[in-house]
DNA sequence: ACAGTCTCCCAAAACGTTTTGGAAAGTCAA
DNA sequence: TTGACTTTCCAAAACGTTTTGGGAGACTGT
């Protein structure tokens, strides 16, 4: 058990003296402050951190709760993220805490304990629905958060999210320069943000091109889902000659539908997802998907958290990122 | 900003009185107790944190270090298990904290940080090397925890792991007896101990049958990985005839390196993984592997923690559990 | 009427840190 | 020598909770 008291007692100072010493402050001595620092080395001292967040009155915590049914995300591309974000939150000291939920009273349940019990200081919201109740939470508790996908009213507060609306319109616009009449969409449950915008990329396009009534299928963004998806849209008497898939999780499930049909993605049919999943490049053939096109997205939301938590107005904090192509093989032409 | 003392004032009584109250002891009226326990209720009231732990002397905190990177976890299996090992110990008034951690080192200041500053009652360690600094670090300051995955001294601490050297061995055995000669193992990094383990199942199964050298290729444990160690065991002058990888995700890359060569697996060569994937049952063909026969790894090591934080000799504690096979259609016969 | 027992409540201390508001000693200019 | 600054340190308060060690009053049995 060592604490302050016990140092100051070693070295003949003063509680006051040891913690600003340590802190670095500059009404202490250079040779004190080093003889400080060394003897805390020695005893390997590091602050109680509920003693230091009880008298500073915050947690010097962001967290982050992660739902894990249904669907899933797409690790490892996610917690990479998370990982880059709590590397940049770290140099400013603060944790990044994730807590695993299951299910949506469990996650509220969570939320309460964490604001109002003042466990953490701003949190990240991820996987974020049109109308999400935990935004409305924050918003009522007053608490520092940025969102990771937008929400149905995301001019009110911090966000972070890729442009799947471009990226589907894109991709969809792509598909149709190659010939593809029927276009059809592999869509997530549509309460999902993210879910939503990528299905309206994919809807403007073909409304643009004149197809007014295009083929879609919802499903959980997981294989199973894709799977039975391009299953139920295969059956249609005019079956789709491109599906796109609402995320890679999806379309490997697509891959694995077509081939029970002996259809071959990239010749017979064109696939498209998207995430850029590692698998993706290893699937057969390779999946032709799209992905945000920065590197470091942790590292953004990091500092935007980090500017939320200085004071800055959460309606600046908004960023889109732009999402690029990353064609392979399954998207070639229909002719 | 709710505490005690507003809710004391507010009701007339003292701070001690609110507290027993919400804690349910009995020398406090039953009528007093509910009226204490609606107006917490009104104003949304939980513990601060911090303060509750700096006068327990306690974080009622697990936590746990997730290395990403090299290589990376099998989730969502993983964050599946910590899930339900979070929902035990949220039974119990605990939390469950996730930290990234990128690299060796920023892992080890994590854990300084977690364990010198009292952030964490107990640890669950992941990811187990044979030689683990993380378990000698912990030993070292006589802290709770319990790894996931076994080190070179299991005897010594607190382990759930599943039994992958049978599993491998079983394996081998029934690539055996479908008449394989030549069964190669794609192998992960040998420091970690599920990677040493699955191997030795599988050599030992190899020695039993009388092959002194088998066929090996040590890659990362992704699709990346069993992607290069498939070509390069195809690249023999004998070529094996089953493969045999260390996790699903290898396996993954593994098939698509057989694509490339135009062979099918579970017609002209057997692949085999370990982990059971969601996409594992999508990929072409439906790949064979095996997976912890345990529907609740999660809840058991949280069982665990709540033993070990209540005083239990952690040599006692410890898990193997069994690994069922999952045939699918890559391990046909070699004839 | 009295001691003993219960029931219900409370004041005060403690957890380990940071921060406020000086105090003591030394330095410098005049 | 004096007054004004600097430099270096410290005592004490505060953060919000839990826990200890009672205390006042009501009830019981004699």
């Amino acid at each position: 058990m060592s604490n302050l008291k016990h140092l100051a007692q070693a070295l003949g100072l003063s509680i006051t003296t040891v913690s600003r010493a340590l802190d670095g402050y500059s009404d202490v001595a250079p040779a004190t402050r080093e003889r400080v620092r060394a003897a805390a080395r020695v005893i390997n001292y590091r602050p109680n951190s509920a003693a230091r967040s009880l008298r500073r009155r915050k947690a010097e915590t962001v967290a982050v709760t992660l739902p894990l049914e249904p669907g899933r995300f797409g690790p490892p591309l996610f917690l990479n993220m998370l990982a880059a974000c709590s590397q940049r939150l770290a140099e400013e000291g603060l944790d990044l805490m994730l807590l695993p939920t299951t299910g949506h009273s469990s996650e509220m349940e969570t939320y309460r304990r964490l604001i109002d019990g003042r466990r953490a200081d701003a949190v990240i919201v991820v996987r974020t629905r049109l109308e999400d109740e935990r935004v409305a939470f924050l918003k009522e508790r007053n608490i520092p958060f940025i969102t990771h996908g937008r929400t149905a009213c995301p001019e009110e507060h911090a966000f972070i999210d890729g442009d799947g609306e471009a990226g589907f319109h894109e991709a969809a616009r792509l598909l149709l320069s190659l010939g593809h009449q029927r276009i059809a969409h592999l869509a997530a449950p549509q309460g999902l943000t993210f879910a939503h915008l990528r299905r309206k990329g994919w809807r403007t396009a073909l409304e643009e091109a004149g197809c007014l009534e295009p083929l879609e299928y919802t499903a959980q963004p997981n294989e199973a889902g894709g799977y039975e998806a391009a299953r139920r849209l295969l059956q249609q008497s005019a079956p789709p000659t491109a599906l796109l898939c609402a995320t890679d999780s999806m379309a490997i499930g697509a891959l694995s539908a077509l081939k029970e049909k002996s259809l071959v993605a990239g010749r017979d049919i064109a696939v498209i997802g998207h995430d850029n999943l590692p698998a993706a490049a290893f699937t057969d053939p390779p999946l032709s998907t799209m992905e945000i096109a920065a590197p470091d997205v942790g590292w953004q939301l990091a500092e935007m958290l980090i500017a939320l938590l200085g004071g800055r107005d959460s309606r600046k904090l908004q960023t889109i990122l732009p999402v690029r192509q990353v064609p392979r093989a399954t998207h070639k032409p229909v002719n």
